[in-house]
RNA sequence: GCCAGCUUAGCUCAGUGGUAGAGCAACGGUUUCGUAAACCGUAGGUCUCGGGUUCAAAUCCCGAAGCUGGCUCCA
């Protein structure tokens, strides 16, 4: 630093001049920017202290556990080399280049110990700036050669900041990374840690890259909270969907079909449920819906452009004559099939079918056709990431001045639909185009454009995705998380120039003359069965009365009330009630035990009381007991909640 | 696809080189019972599959499949 350059002082040392200073200040904010102690503040700033307990605190913790973390590895491992470490979500990693090769649960131990150690000696953290002449001296001299990396990627005008900490036991004192911070102002802050699982990861996140060990962690200011956080992941692993689907039995999987879900005949009736529940919707807004093939000649997706852009997901199914044809090398009799991975080139060939008119625009088609796409082994997960599925899929083909208003409905609506479902917290975000991609970039200038005019006009925030969008048009994502707080896709809608430009569509404007339409591709939902997982894990697998395989399930007391317990779930069925009998030899205890754990929305008993009553003694899911009442009064409260949300006024 | 782990009865899980186990579920019997598990009994397994090492493999080694946690890719 040289002399005419003015002291600045950090936001540590302002802190400790008004005598603010307390141990449990871990960083501060400046201007809504979370700062550590360590770093130079201008003079006149607010400040606003973050304490240990203060939500901000966590990722300054968990950056530092990071930095903590790396620092027992080398010195444990040495010969490791460290990439990066950022705190995230639910706590912290670090990706680590080991000449060795991965990490065992062992090593795991070791190194949480080793951190311990580190933790409990309230080693300071250190904060100084270099240039980058100083900096690629250093990690040269130390042969991290994936610091030197990241040192050469960092834009010429900004700072370059190392971090160091006491290290008890290294030759040198400290350990020290490359690091914009921010950090604790000493490993005491780091109160419980838990390092949790290793995974590959490859470096800079392109598998063309070497792949690096990394390990998982977190971390709290004090043990119980850690300890709260580990009993959350355990309730969040209980509701997870393949256990709910298992234990429910809604549905299954089979290696010889993997990624493709059997919906069992509880999961089908809910599966059916959802697509009625939006068929009502298709009805009220206008949508027509079709059926189309599932087999095409590739001469349809070569039109449309999948087989350039999409063939690595596509399966391709051969008939045992073209198999025989090739075998002998009679390349002529080879046909080439495709399986639809998705449904809009069928819908441009219905668009195309007969001359169409302005009138009919916007025509909205609506396709529940199963899917298919080819997912690499490894990317399937339960009913969110499958092989065989299907969307609540429809295709708007409109003129180009009816995009926005269509956009903006859709957004509205599908924003309504999530919260008829319970889903508050939606995440909105533009997928821009991608690399791989149809159309000319004038096109996809429009396009984006008035994607993004859409959710202007509708006023919702929104995150934008560069290089995220399909290869035929930009698109809007509407994201929930799961139970292990996994972020999923649900609907979408897509702005599509390119397919009617490449299928040639048209019709018919009030001019008399020929016009392109364009398209917009979309989903409420998206995909059922993620829509399913996601759904199933939110409600912890309690569907509301309208959606439940089975309203309510009848139990009795003892066989002696057998009869009248089916004469009344016959009256019930009849009423179009879907409704299960108990009628078994357990007592009524086990009996009631079982109908919970199934999460019946309602279990009505009936004993000899109810028999010469005629009444059922009714208990909810949901509102507890309710007490004895008439069948009838019974049949009337399940229909009333037996009707699903409604969602347009 | 890549890195790591897992795979034992329908389900949940014990079993680390020497005769495959438990609980629940199923089935049979006894009990006829009032709001989260009655009692007794019976049956059920090529220990995912294929190779290898060994006198001997659920157990050790190699390969495959499926699943799980990540990475990459995506609804």
């Amino acid at each position: 630093m040289s002399a005419a350059e003015p002291v600045r002082r950090t936001a540590g040392d302002l802190l400790r001049e008004r005598g603010e200073l307390t141990d449990d200040v871990v960083a501060v904010k400046v201007r809504g920017r979370l700062v550590d102690l360590h770093t130079p503040v201008p003079a006149d700033a607010p400040i606003e202290v973050v304490r240990r307990g203060d939500p901000d605190a966590l990722p300054v913790i968990r950056h530092s556990a990071a930095h903590v973390m790396a620092d027992a590895v080398q010195r444990l491992f040495p010969g490791t080399q460290v990439t990066i470490g950022p705190a995230i979500d639910q706590g912290f990693y670090y990706d680590f280049d080991r000449p060795e090769g991965p990490f065992t649960d062992k090593d795991l131990a070791a190194i949480e110990n080793e951190m311990r150690r580190i933790i409990k000696a309230k080693k300071p953290f250190y904060r100084e700036e270099v240039s980058r002449d100083a900096a690629h001296r250093l990690f040269e001299g130390m042969g991290e050669r994936y610091k030197l990396e990241l040192l050469a990627a960092i834009p010429p005008d900004e700072t370059i900041s190392l971090y160091r900490h006491g290290s008890p036991g290294r030759p040198e004192g400290t350990w020290v990374d490359l690091c914009e911070g921010p950090h604790v102002p000493h490993t005491g802050h780091l109160g419980a840690v838990k390092l949790t699982t290793v995974a590959g990861a490859y470096w800079r996140g392109d598998e063309r890259n070497p792949m690096l060990q990394r390990i998982y962690g977190t971390a709290f200011p004090t043990e119980e909270e850690l300890k709260q956080h580990l009993e959350l992941l355990e309730e969040a692993k209980n509701r997870d969907h393949r256990k709910l689907g298992k234990e429910l039995e809604l549905f299954m999987f089979h290696e010889f079909a993997p990624g493709m879900p059997f919906f069992l005949p509880r999961g089908a009736s809910v599966y059916h449920r959802l697509i009625d529940f939006v068929r009502q919707l298709y009805v009220e807004l206008g949508y027509e819906e079709v059926i189309t093939p599932q087999i095409f000649d590739k001469r349809l997706f070569e039109v449309s452009g999948h087989l350039e852009n999409f063939l690595e997901n596509m399966y391709l199914p051969i008939t045992a004559e073209s198999l025989e044809a090739a075998r002998k090398g009679d390349v002529g009799g080879v046909h080439f099939l495709t399986q639809k991975p998705m449904n809009c080139p069928s819908h441009c060939l219905i668009f195309a079918q007969r001359r169409r008119s302005y009138r009919e625009l916007p025509w909205r088609v609506a396709d529940f056709g199963r899917l298919h796409r080819y997912e690499r082994a490894g990317v399937i997960h339960g009913l969110a990431r499958v092989r065989s599925f299907c969307q609540d899929d429809a295709h708007i083909f409109c003129t180009p001045d009816q995009i926005e208003s269509e956009i903006a409905a859709f957004n509205r609506l599908l924003f309504a639909v999530y919260r008829a479902f319970g889903f508050e917290n939606v995440e909105v975000k533009l997928a821009l185009r991608p690399e791989k991609r149809l159309g000319t970039d004038e096109l996809w200038d429009r396009a984006e454009g008035a994607l993004e005019a859409a959710l202007v006009s509708v006023g919702v925030p929104f995150e934008k995705l560069p290089g995220e969008g399909a290869f035929y048009g930009p698109k809007l994502e509407f994201h929930v998380t799961d139970a292990l707080k996994r972020s999923w896709q649900l609907g979408t809608i897509q702005l599509d120039y390119a397919l009617p430009e490449r299928f040639d569509l048209e019709y018919v404007g009030p001019d008399g003359a020929a016009h392109r339409p364009v398209m917009l591709h979309r989903a409420i939902l998206g995909s059922l069965e993620r829509f399913y997982a996601i759904y199933l894990e939110h409600v912890a697998g309690k569907f509301p009365t309208w959606l439940a395989p089975e309203q309510a399930v009848l139990v009795t007391v003892s066989e002696r009330q057998a009869e009248y317990a089916e004469q009344t779930q016959r009256e019930l069925t009849a009423r179009g009630l879907r409704v299960a009998l108990d009628a078994g030899p357990d007592k009524l205890g086990a009996k009631i035990r079982t109908a919970r754990l199934m999460r019946h929305p309602y279990i009505a008993v009936i004993g000899d009381d109810e028999v010469a009553q005629k009444s059922v003694s009714v208990r909810s899911r949901d509102a507890g007991e309710l007490g004895k009442m008439s069948v009838e009064a019974f049949a009337e409260r399940l229909l009333g909640e037996a009707r699903p949300p409604e969602v347009i006024r």
